[in-house]
DNA sequence: CTGTTAGCGCTTTCAA
DNA sequence: TTGAAAGCGCTAACAG
């Protein structure tokens, strides 16, 4: 079943069937409404291998995610999803769950298979072959939540987000902040929200404490419910991530510690889910579904006009404090975000 | 930058270099040497679209999801994504946001892109234009979660699970048990779970209570709130998913009721997220990333040996219960699953 | 072990 | 408005 059956019963050549789906205009009403039906008829579906190869454009954008286990990059990949349907693109969403190896391969089968564009989530934008290779190959490209002066990015500032939340828990009166990450060196955003902490705790006068670093999800409960048995327990928890920080909530349960009253818990990220625990997570509101729309919108603008984007299409978006109910944050007068661009 | 390239400067000819590739063991050693050399230095990366045309194999499996917004289908996901890589398969995931018109689509799309099989939860196996395309089209698929005679499923028996927990919960000494579920016609999987609940209700001799269906994502826990505001309210709940049975912990603790004291609340499904919440979800537990590994397994087998799964390959895999703190149910002593096929 | 060549299905000049 | 034909990059006979 292909171009060529269709062709032969409508009674034209496959040139017509071709515009016909392509160029509708360019052929005749009867014509197109003839071929129309016979293809309908036959189930025909033009093969998007032959078109891709024929044309060079696949009308596919790629997508490298670290992990959908965590519904902050679900909650991102909704939002390209929607914009990229919106464009008329398709996505590919591939995870790397983390390792540069895997980013590196999963950016060769996007180049082998055509795409038109690439978002990426990367672990470290500063040395990524995976980068080398898309700009080597003169594919557009933007990154999401990273943040490098090379490449364009679409993130907020966590390191200035980190910043206010460290200083509202001071505010309200905190002196013994620690802070909760993951694998420091996986990724460049917990490295961002590392150095917005201690740059707080600097400026606030404060002793920082040494980063509890929790690399294998499985054990973090436990690994943060020994921390918080010390004599010199933290009052306040900064955690890089709200699945950490909602680690850290059923830590402190496991600890006989009650939230916020022992022990205040602040996120980062603002997944929807965080919304309806109970207590409600106070963390960093990231757009994280707008920031997906606007990488597509980039990369759609790129490609439209036929140019690549650079180091300066890149846009800081606005976050904003969620009050919850894990931190004694009173109110959400959050300072306005030290930058900005639109 | 094609074979062509690398022929021309590794000096062979392009059936050469494509040996050198896809049959080494048919080039001579320093042959191949040479040429991938020449390819590595020229940064070459076989052009896929070339070669799904000519070898009409993709070594792709399309994946159709409801949605990644629910960490169910993230870790199924997941374990779909694993396995595919174990046996040399590439995955495309696509989610459909329980739309009907968008798992035709997507298949649609998949067929177009040369797919070699398709793994898919769809809402409704029963009359579904996306599975009868891929019958037509003899393309292999297997559906996960879904169940129908009509189909090779990978699931488990959500009826006798919910039979089951249900029937916990009278040994408890609950008789007002509810459920909560979300719109009823998206998903056969609900339609499952009720049928469950309605079958245990009945053999208990309880009365059974209206569903309490909430289909809107983002006021679900005011409405659950509603429920659990009549003065009949019931006394457990047993909630479709576990997405769900969260909203109905808040919404229990907005209508001051306590979690399991005063309303014990039972999911489906089993994220593991459930185990780090407080309370920790009580939930039936399904083999979710093996529910993948196992629809994956049966797609490849397939395909190696060149026939169609079809519902003689039906799997029903064993589910279990998780007891967690959101329910009065102290034991895990849960019967034996009712069916099962190995 | 290597090269020549046909052709996968489609789009797009170009000519009619 | 339509058709003939070249060719996208690759693979797989087949011949040597």
């Amino acid at each position: 079943m292909n171009i060529k059956d269709v062709a032969r019963v409508a009674g034209f050549s496959i040139a017509t069937v071709s515009r016909a789906f392509r160029a509708p205009e360019k052929v005749n009403v009867h014509t197109r409404a003839q071929i129309e039906r016979v293809a309908k008829q036959l189930g025909y579906i033009a093969n998007s291998s032959a078109q891709v190869l024929r044309t060079r454009r696949s009308r596919v954008l790629g997508v490298v995610l670290p992990t959908l286990l965590n519904p902050v990059f679900a909650e991102c990949l909704d939002g390209i999803a929607r914009a990229a349907h919106a464009s008329g693109y398709s996505i590919v969403p591939v995870t790397t769950d983390y390792q540069v190896t895997s980013e590196e391969r999963t950016v060769q089968t996007f180049i082998a298979a055509n795409v038109d564009g690439v978002l990426l989530v990367v672990s470290n934008p500063a040395d990524s072959l995976a980068l080398r290779l898309l700009k080597s190959k003169q594919i557009p490209y933007v990154l999401a939540y990273n943040l490098h002066q090379d490449h364009p990015c679409v993130t907020v500032d966590s390191e200035a987000a980190v910043a206010d939340v460290v200083g509202q828990l001071a505010d309200c009166g905190h002196r013994h902040i620690a802070m909760v990450s993951g694998h420091l060196a996986q990724s460049d955003r917990a490295q961002q929200r590392y150095r917005g902490y201690l740059k707080a705790m600097r400026q606030l006068g404060l002793q920082h404490r040494d980063l509890i670093e929790v690399p294998f999800m499985a054990t973090s409960v436990a690994q943060i419910s020994v921390q918080l048995a010390r004599s010199d327990r933290p009052t306040a928890l900064f955690c890089s991530n709200d699945l950490l920080a909602i680690r850290s909530v059923r830590a402190a349960n496991d600890s006989g510690l009650r939230v916020p009253d022992d022990l205040s818990v602040v996120g980062f990220d603002g997944i929807e889910l965080g919304m309806d625990l109970t207590p409600r997570l106070t963390t960093i509101q990231q757009p994280n579904r707008e920031m997906g729309r606007v990488c597509v919108r980039l990369l759609a603008d790129s490609l439209a006009r036929g140019l690549l984007p650079g180091p300066e299409h890149t846009q800081i978006l606005d976050y904003s404090l969620r009050v919850g109910e894990s931190a004694t944050i009173t109110d959400a007068h959050m300072p306005t975000p030290s930058r900005r661009t639109k």
